[in-house]
DNA sequence: AATGAATGAGCCTTCATTCAT
DNA sequence: CATGAATGAAGGCTCATTCAT
């Protein structure tokens, strides 16, 4: 008699507690064996609902694309004009980056551990940087309305390219002062 | 009977293979076997030299940062003025990118596959993108001579970051699109 | 809501399945798994309609069995001396092993895998056996018929094994030179 | 200080082990866990000394041929001409078959488990069978001079055929009959 | 300065089977 | 008649490291 929730299923038991020691510790240190004590599952299941570790890992990045856009979203949506929203991103990042305690970015974590690039999870990675990259452009051409397309354009991809570097570089240092240094340059460039 | 030459040390040996590994397929993804194999050395002779796999790591982040940093010296001697460098820098990453196919950077991959702050190799990979901020920071105030010292470390960060990010994003999308963003925002920016 | 045929029924095409698979790859590298996802039916459906893996072996070999003898019959039936029939069962061998890419017997590979005596697939084996070498003991009596019974048996039980060992070499060298050498050693033997 | 023997070197451990396990249960039911058991060593010994499971097959093979041949060849040294030595071949086999326990042949054994052409093992496997093939075809030169030669090289195929057929049935039947009908038909041919 | 045998925990994956629905 | 989630032992193999020589 599975009485009302706390029935969570082993599936998504193992992709939550899977999601959070891919991210905390990296894909590759991640082992199975470890994923299915934290979900409290046998080898097999593990197996009967994940062809391989690279399905779940996918399905990893694919549920965190999606977290991620969604709280970003909600981040956004009580700033009113364009310029605001854009350094919201940045701002969105500095919170991000306390909470985690510095441990940077899932996806460009998983790239720097996936040399192949044909690898599954280097397009689920690709993908999610594209459409952050898109959410610049969009935002630039929201806010730069007279700019030539192709300088708006180029305008959201230096910003883009901005934002991952600060990213990349709080992980390094641990420490906020390249989001500082980013959003001064920002307020430049806007 | 050492006959002649070719008779690196086995120590020596070790090193060059094991940064080609390091680098082309990740730092954990390549195991101590691995390397003595590509050395002809035997497992005695690995630990005889490095009390262990990190110690081997440490020297390889070391070693590449010198390496890195004398061929950049070099891409960049016989530009005149501080602009000109500055940009040249990121030429130097352009050509940089190609000839590794995309592999990005040692310092940060490893960064990636490094969760924790404490960890040797940390000191390595904050050490050498600390020196590489450094030398955006004298190259833009030798530029910019009557900015602000803080207005000048500021704008050196920034292109630091801009730098960053475009490696990350080139070996992200393995193409060389951030590089051509990247330049034109430094023209605005110089 | 049964829709006409193509409705086989799960056990019988888990049967069908099974045998390809068994006699291809062999029994004991065949799983369980392997066998339901070809058959497209459920792990519980498999075990509805099969105690174990083990029970459907017998059932595998028991059809087969049936099937085998069925063809060798069909093969014979227009040949009208008995002489004739005995040749013919080494020309049956020759067009099976050439149908079956020189995979040979899968009682007897089946043999080869299960050491154990008292394994119920062992009865199957030999049963199967024993009804060829029935076979030849009729052909036999019916071409030698002045022979004395012990004699004709034992001529009988020479082409049975001169058969087992032709269809064994053919498997191993993949060749029709056994099935050549074997039929004008018969010549003699008639 | 190793005294004297008893040092038997894991890796001969292992190869013994894994020569009766392999003959006694199959060379697939065998596991690398198992035979390291056996051997009293680690994990890491056996794969320090053995690439793959399917190299140590190898070996397995390879010496069970070596000394396979060298008892046959002792069993036959006392007879004097090649009829005897020829029927003496069976007799070993008759042997044989009584001190393992009807088990039947390794090389035969395996070469069922393993359906790909390409296998490794099946090299060995071949070799072996065309060693015996070419010793009956040199006794049954030495025993009928006058015959063409053609015909010998027939008549020797048809007696190793002969003497697969029966050490295959042998074992399947778990009895000596097909060894006393082979005989009384080599009688025959002879 | 160098060897290579030995360790044992861990890697990802498949096994045959059970059971509640 | 059929489903599919769950089990846990076992599969072959790699890991970083130690140690006696």
């Amino acid at each position: 008699m599975p009485t009302s929730t706390a029935n969570t299923n082993k599936r998504n038991e193992i992709i939550e507690v899977a999601s959070k020691l891919f991210y905390e510790q990296g894909y590759h240190r991640t082992g199975v064996q470890q994923i299915i004590e934290g979900a409290g599952a046998a080898k097999g299941t593990f197996y009967a609902h994940f062809k391989s570790k690279e399905e779940l890992g996918v399905i990893w990045l694919r549920t965190r694309h999606t977290k991620w856009n969604t709280s970003l979203v909600e981040f956004l949506k009580d700033k009113d004009v364009a310029s605001e929203k854009i350094l919201a991103v940045f701002d969105f990042l500095g919170k991000w980056m306390k909470d985690c305690d510095f441990r940077g970015c899932a996806f460009l974590n998983t790239l720097a551990e996936t040399p192949d690039p044909n690898n599954p999870l280097r397009n689920e990675i690709a993908g999610h940087k594209q459409k952050l990259l898109e959410l610049f452009q969009r935002l630039i051409a929201e806010h730069q309305t007279k700019l030539p397309k192709d300088k708006c354009q180029n305008l959201a991809a230096s910003v883009f390219l901005l934002f991952e570097g600060t990213l990349v570089e709080m992980q390094n240092f641990r420490d906020t002062w390249p989001l500082e240094a980013a959003k001064s340059q920002l307020a430049r460039m806007l």
